[in-house]
Formats: C-alpha cells, structure tokens, sequence
DNA sequence: AAAAAAG
C-alpha cells in the first residue's frame, strides 16, 4: 500500500516521495482519509509510529486553499514541550515545500519580535505550546475564533505537566465550527473528559498499546553501585557499537555535570535539559542529528516524541522515576523499523522502580551483569548484603562482564590519559545536594572534581 | 526522589 491510495494530492506526494518514504504507517493510513474527509479523531499512539505526519499531510492539503487573516490564525497544534512545537514545525516545512502555507511558532523561551510579526500577517499555520500561546492571547495578539483545525499533540504529556486546564482554557477560545484531533499515548480519565468536552463524535483510532515497548528494541539491566555508574557509563559506551546515544539522567544538575565529564574523557558529548536557552536546546539537537556529536545527556524533556534518525543506543544512568518515562525514553532507540539496544544502569536502591517498569512492560528485562563494587567502595552502602556480593560475587561478576566488555577494558580506567597518574579510580559519590543556588565559581569547582577521586576514607564517613 | 512550561 502506498501514500497515493489516501486521497493526498499531487504536490503533496511529490513532497513525501522526496522525504524518502514510500508506504504509510498503520496510524497514517488510517488517520489521514478520517482527517481529509473533515472528522474529528482520537488517536492512540507512541510516539516512533508516524504520528506527526497522519495529522500534518491531510491538514496541508485541507489548508492549501485561503489565507489567514492578521492575528487570525487557520489551524492550530499545541504541543507539551517547545522541542515537539518544533519538530512539528520542522514536518511541515518539509512537506509543505510545494505549498505556499504561512507558519508561526509560538514557544517560550524566544523573543515576542518574530512571533508578533508573523502572527501580524496572519499565518495558516500556528504551532504553540500552551503557556506562550495563553501569554500572547492575553496580549491582544491573537485571535483564536478563526481556527478551523485543531490538533492536541501529546495529551498525556500535557496531562502529565498539568497542561489541561490551559488546554481546556485555549479550547474554550476557540469557534465551535472546527474539526478537532487530539493524539495521546493513553486515554486516562481526564483525556477522555477532554475529548468528550471538546471533539465531536471522534473516531477512535489505536495503533499501539501505551505500554508495550518496542520489539525492535534489545533492553537489559546492569546491576551497578551508585559510585561505579559514570564508570560503567564510559565503559558501556566504548565496548557497544554506539554509533549515536542518548543518556537519560534524573536530574538537570547531572545531566551538565556528566556530559562535561564525557567531553572530559574525549567523546563527543553535548546535553539537553529545561534549564538551558532555548537556543542552546536546539543547536544541541542540530549537532546531535547531524552528527557533530554522537552522545547526547539528557533530561526527560527528551524522553517523549523526539525523532531522532539512527539513534543506537539509549542509556538510562538514572532508572525513571515514571516507568511509563521508561517506555518513552528507550523509545528513541529503534525507531523506523530499526534495531535499538536500551541499558539501564540500576543500584539497589533502583529494585521498586525496575519492578514498576517491569509491571507496566509486561516482561522481565534481562539482567546482563554486575559492575563490581571498586575496592574501598563497597562500604558505601548501607546494606550489608551489597558489600557481601561485592565480594562473593566477584569472579562471578568478572564473567559477566566479559559478555558486556571487551577484554582489557577493566584496566582503562588506570590507562586514560587523566588520572593516570593517579591511584585506582574511586569515582567520586554523586556531589551533596546544594541548598543555596550556587555561584559560576562553585559550579566551576563542583565541575572539575567530578572526575577526581575522593579519598577513602572521605566517602565512607560521608555515607556514615 | 524530578522534569516540564510563562516570565
């Protein structure tokens, strides 16, 4: 089956046959002639199935006749997170390019000047993310009453951050004469009175259940201490065939503090979290697509719905919190019918969360082994058990890791150009949390002793 | 235990 059974037209199929696609995905297929013939639909999918475009090809050839009028724009997409809002932009841009639709992007973090002017001359097109969207309805700069199409992008997401009553507000605003489509990984109660409230008569379209992972994708567990992960991070990285990886952290504070110590150690490591510029956030990404760096430390604002060809390898060095986090995470991996390896770096303290995930996956990941804990490092957990396998397990540990490492790979930490003078690595505990916001010159400091070793002695009496 | 989004 092809593109050209759907009812696309022409000029439109040009475009997608340049993209390089040649058949439509299962929720393309049926979502787009749903969405040409004028219906409002729900539908329920991951994100990896080709959800974007079953709503961005039919809207093209829906809008391609008229013009938005100043301030008022035609259609409208709203999307939890700006890289998403952009993204969405990105596939319109490119399957648009044999049409002459107006589009603006209305995100925060980015100066009012471009937008103003855009939304000025009125745009076919508007893509937003709530907050700046409500920001500049509030300013008189837009009228919401002309939108034709509207598109909930990620309403689980936008559930998840607490979107939904800015939803519902931005919905209200709108005319009543529209078609409505809203997309969400599950259909949890307060998305189902959404879409109750707002669409009409929808077709429920389903691909995909929200928690089953991708078979395409090889996952596994590396049983490891807090104080070993970066260690068994660096070595992951090096015995894989990591063509182009992400790592999830936890928390923003080490997403910086563990893509310096990669650059650190010579790859070509770049991160994205919310605390950075906008602009940063999407030049990372750019290096990151195109190559120009082939790690990338991340926080969950990259977990969900970011597509991101031939990504290898995602790594998670924190176990989520969410295990539905979990499924949008390694998600990145194997994607477009290719094959993805997903390792998660897990710590004792980590079993309740791999047992949620384990539940929500509906499958046992397989364990692929023990990092040992480092000499003088097993005193670090409370728990006597740990330190005892630390020991008993030891050749039984080495065996495991041949299967996970190359041989010799044990002795790298010792042969790297830093601290090879140094004794055996201890990596050093995760840095205690800081109470007062910290100045450049802290920073700085906490930066350059993340690699160091903490003497013995220090890192027993700090854990008590 | 955190992150995300409006400044």
């Amino acid at each position: 089956m092809s593109f050209h059974a759907l009812g696309l037209s022409d000029e439109l199929l040009a475009a997608v046959e340049d993209s390089g696609y040649t058949e439509p995905t299962p929720i393309q297929r049926q979502a787009i002639p749903l969405v040409l013939m004028g219906r409002d639909i729900i539908g329920v999918a991951q994100t990896g199935t080709g959800k974007t475009a079953s709503f961005v090809l039919p809207m093209i050839d829906i809008l391609a006749h008229g013009r938005g009028r100043a301030r008022m724009p035609r259609s409208l997409i709203i999307a939890p997170t700006r890289e998403l809002a952009d993204q969405v932009a990105q596939n319109f841009l490119k399957y648009g390019k044999n049409h002459n639709l107006s589009m603006a992007l209305l995100i925060g973090g980015v100066s009012f000047g471009d937008q103003d002017k855009a939304l000025e001359k009125g745009v076919d097109v508007l893509i937003a993310t709530p907050g700046r969207l409500l920001d500049q309805f509030e300013r008189g700069k837009i009228l919401l009453s002309g939108v034709d199409i509207l598109v909930i992008d990620e309403a689980d997401r936008m559930l998840d951050m607490g979107f939904i009553p800015d939803v519902e507000r931005i919905c209200s605003l709108l005319g009543p004469n529209r078609q409505s489509l809203l997309f969400s990984a599950t259909m949890a109660p307060p998305i189902k009175k959404l879409a109750d409230r707002f669409l009409k008569e929808p077709r429920m379209i389903e691909v995909a259940r929200q928690s089953s992972t991708n078979a395409n994708i090889a996952q596994s567990l590396l049983m490891t201490g807090p104080r070993e992960k970066k260690q068994a991070l660096r070595e992951l990285l090096r015995a894989e065939e990591v063509t182009s990886a992400i790592v999830f952290c936890n928390r923003k504070r080490d997403v910086k503090e563990l893509a310096e110590s990669l650059k650190r150690d010579g790859f070509r490591a770049g991160q994205i979290h919310g605390d950075m510029e906008q602009r940063d956030r999407l030049s990372t990404l750019e290096d990151f697509k195109a190559d120009r760096i082939s790690i990338l430390v991340a926080s969950d604002v990259a977990a969900r719905g970011l597509d991101i060809k031939g990504v290898s390898h995602v790594f998670n060095f924190d176990v989520p919190f969410n295990a539905e986090d979990y499924v949008h995470r390694i998600g990145r991996t194997g994607r477009a019918g290719k094959t993805g390896i997903a390792v998660t770096l897990v710590t004792s303290a980590d079993a309740e969360l791999v047992a949620d995930i384990e539940k929500l996956i509906g499958a046992r990941v397989e364990r692929r082994g023990t990092v040992p804990q480092q000499d003088g490092g097993g005193a670090k957990s409370a728990d006597k058990g740990a330190e005892r396998d630390a020991d008993a397990g030891r050749d039984a540990g080495r065996d495991a890791d041949k299967d996970a490492r190359p041989a010799g790979s044990r002795a790298r930490g010792g042969k790297r150009a830093r601290g090879g003078d140094r004794k055996p690595e201890a990596p050093r505990a995760d840095p205690a949390p800081k109470a007062a916001p910290r100045s450049a010159r802290e920073e700085e400091f906490d930066d350059g002793g993340w690699n160091g070793p903490l003497p013995d002695f220090l890192s027993v009496s700090a854990r008590g």
